[in-house]
DNA sequence: GAGCACTGC
């Protein structure tokens, strides 16, 4: 690759901590920069670098070898329609694939990008009568791949969704009594399994993206072992229709089920292995070839690395789209500063530079540009973080830069039973890697850009830890208590750590969940009706006892949200916390999140959809998760209807004293009781129930205020152990609760 | 006095 004399000097900066998190001050790392537009030399008072271009290793130009995502898409009419899907690869594997699904209880199906599996397995295992009078479910650990494909195989079948072919995710359902097949997240299969525990309405269940090993995947690939020994395995199988609900039908009165694991091959051996060394089928993909190239040294500080490479490309490769991999917002915004920063330097006659930043916070509307094909003599410039990873497709994307690293979250469980969240930059997987590279090859020929050495690629672990390995398990515990199993029990591919497990029963007993037997309670059945972290169950069902339903439904619902209430980006910090002023309530931040949606749910009266829109901008929220909020409050109040909660009980309006606020306060305490802090003598906080010394985050409005006692939605540890969503209580609500809970738990 | 990938019910 050729040197770009106008960039030498640019690659100073520190060398970024691996595995604490690191502060960046533009100023200062750009500080000895002066740059004026006229400028093509960058006047530096460092010595230039020695290596202002990247030298990437071309003798180890490879194609990547697998990666997985949706089938294919576009339309087309009838008879083309049919023509292409026999030109899929799967389809010279059809009858291999049906025999084998015929012949096996379980069938592990590898098939790489562009096979077609995902969308035509079902329906030629629906051709061939595989599923008797039952349903095929196919599960997807994302909603938007459960509709689209759902959307794409109705099309395929000349039936419209909701029909023959249907979907089932929260929020949103398309299937009938004639549906056959449908595609579910996981986590909804796994709500399926409470209320049916042997999954009676399917014949056949295919587990698609098994290899992304999701909690819920692995929670059903493990209860599929024993529901396959229930219904095939004794000798009383009823192998004939299957007219009434599977529910009414005695115990080896089912029909057979068939079970099809569909992965990326690095685990394939494992997943036969695990259901007794089942058959394996191979489906070669079809993809455009990637060149990758890896870098002859190590690269520390991978932004700038990043930087450097794009300007590579940008000035000696053809027209094409460049697609960025970061960790975080962080990152993005500071290569977005130093992109255009050096971006009026490149020769006159270069491609002008559309920078997209593309990352979950973003706001929608920004999020929408990248998928506008760039303006004539635009090279766009795409900064994402994992979001384009699997969970979006960017069109044009020619040339892929990777860093090779990420964010993780990772709970740390203690040996006293308490723990908390990480959030630090890790480096990525192989298999991630693939993908990451197989995002150039979408439309023809691509090239990706490795920032890391083939040494430090083949040094990176295969995969990704399962997540039943880094994750809070107290929910997962509470649904199979239900299913009258034990997590310590259960035959799962990964085991979950031992303090994994004791922090999830501690937790469950703690709510009142469990006894101290470990036996689940009418409550725990209660709270596991409820699509909540075990926490925000609890508060809503104490908030019944104590009258204030209406208010903590409200507040629960937001707070199990996806997405961030407030805006909050560097530009605009002082309006946004201006605005928010208004809301704000003495107590903290649950509260003050209940006084924004009630002044949402009043614009909204009065203003209208519109007004709503104009009101969240302006007060610097986050409609999104408002409305999402919404949505979420609507299902949990269809949960309350059915399990005799009164979830119209409420304050008084406009009652405003604080004696019944505190109401409200009690209940959150009662959910939190693990979750709280008392103040120290030395204006610090320590943990009720750990030995953990915490600060309040500075995004909460308790910040830098001394109370007696605090409660908290989590714990995460970035620059130190902080404390998110605070409120603060009265002392006694924590101490009461927890005595409470020892005499009866 | 800080900064947060992604997904699911």
């Amino acid at each position: 690759m050729a040197k770009i004399s106008a960039l030498q000097g640019i690659s100073k900066r520190k060398s970024p901590g691996h595995h604490t998190p690191r502060k960046r001050s533009h100023k200062r790392d750009h500080a000895w920069v002066d740059v004026s537009d006229d400028d093509l030399e960058v006047k530096s008072t460092k010595k230039p670098s020695s290596k202002s271009s990247i030298k990437f290793d071309l003798s180890s130009r490879k194609k990547p070898r697998l990666s997985t995502t949706s089938g294919p898409s576009g339309f087309f009419s009838n008879d083309s329609l049919q023509q292409q899907r026999k030109q899929l690869p799967i389809y010279a594997g059809k009858d291999a694939v049906v025999d084998l699904v015929r012949e096996n209880d379980v069938t592990v199906l590898i098939g790489e990008t562009g096979s077609g599996k995902t969308t035509q397995v079902p329906q030629y295992l629906l051709e061939a009568e595989l599923a008797g009078s039952g349903m095929i479910a196919i599960t997807q650990p994302r909603k938007v791949a459960a509709t689209s494909l759902a959307s794409r195989v109705a099309f395929e079948q000349s039936t419209s969704v909701g029909s023959l072919v249907g979907y089932s995710v929260r929020f949103d359902e398309a299937s009938s009594s004639s549906t056959r097949i449908k595609y579910v997240t996981d986590g909804m299969l796994v709500r399926e399994l409470l209320g049916d525990p042997l999954l009676s309405r399917y014949n056949i269940i295919i587990i698609d993206e098994a290899h992304e090993r999701t909690l819920r995947t692995d929670l059903l690939i493990a209860n599929l072992k024993t529901i396959l020994q229930a219904r095939n395995g004794s000798a009383s199988v009823n192998r004939t229709g299957d007219k009434g609900k599977g529910k009414h039908k005695m115990p080896g009165n089912y029909n057979p089920l068939k079970v099809v694991i569909m992965s990326a091959t690095l685990e394939a051996e494992k997943f036969s292995k695990f259901f007794g060394g089942v058959k394996v089928a191979y489906i070669k993909g079809r993809q455009h070839p990637v060149i990758i190239y890896q870098t002859t040294s190590s690269q520390p500080d991978y932004v700038d690395a990043a930087l450097r490479t794009f300007f590579q490309i940008h000035t000696d490769q053809p027209p094409g789209d460049v697609l960025i991999f970061l960790p975080g917002q962080e990152d993005i915004e500071s290569l977005e500063k130093s992109i255009k920063m050096y971006a009026n330097q490149v020769p006159k006659d270069s491609l002008s530079i559309l920078i997209c930043p593309m990352y979950a916070a973003l706001p929608p509307s920004m999020q929408t540009r990248i998928f506008l094909a760039a303006p004539v003599g635009t090279r766009k410039c795409i900064l994402a973080t994992n979001i384009a990873e699997t969970s979006i497709t960017i069109p044009g994307v020619k040339y892929v830069i990777d860093t090779g690293k990420c964010k993780e979250k990772r709970y740390i469980a203690k040996q006293n039973g308490t723990g908390f969240d990480t959030l630090l930059t890790r480096d990525i997987t192989q298999s991630s890697a693939v993908q990451r590279a197989g995002r150039a090859g979408r439309e023809g020929k691509g090239f990706c850009f490795r920032l890391y050495t083939e040494d430090t690629f083949n040094a990176l672990p295969l995969t990704a830890e399962p997540e039943i390995c880094r994750c809070t398990l107290a929910s997962s515990l509470l649904q199979l208590r239900c299913l009258s199993q034990n997590l310590e029990e259960v035959d799962f591919m990964d085991k979950p750590d031992e303090e994994s497990i004791y922090f999830a029963i501690k937790t469950l007993v703690l709510l009142g969940a469990l006894d101290t037997h470990k036996t689940l309670t009418p409550l725990g059945r209660k709270m596991a009706a409820f699509p909540l972290e075990p926490p925000l169950a609890r508060a809503l069902l104490a908030a019944s006892d104590l009258g204030c339903t209406a208010e903590v439904l409200t507040i629960v619902s937001v707070l199990s949200t996806s997405a961030k209430l407030f805006v909050d980006s560097h530009d605009v910090r002082d309006a946004a916390v201006e605005a928010r002023r208004k809301f704000r309530h003495l107590s903290g931040d649950h509260l003050t999140v209940l006084n924004v949606v009630r002044a949402y749910e009043d614009v909204s009266r009065s203003e209208g959809k519109a007004g709503r829109k104009d009101w969240c901008r302006k007060m610097f929220l986050n409609e999104r998760c408002l409305a999402e909020a919404m949505s979420i409050r609507t299902q949990l109040r269809d949960v309350c209807e059915r399990h005799q909660v009164d979830w119209k009980v409420g304050l008084r309006e406009h009652e405003g004293s604080d004696g019944d606020q505190g109401l409200i306060l009690r209940a959150i305490a009662q959910g939190l009781v693990q979750n709280a802090a008392f103040l120290q003598p030395d204006g610090s906080y320590k943990q009720a129930m750990g030995h953990t010394m915490i600060k309040i985050h500075p995004s909460s409005s308790l910040v830098d205020k001394k109370v007696p006692a605090i409660v908290y939605d989590e714990l995460v540890y970035t620059t130190h152990v902080y404390a998110r969503g605070v409120s603060a209580v009265p002392k006694n609500f924590i101490t009461e609760t927890q005595i409470l809970r020892q005499r009866t738990g």
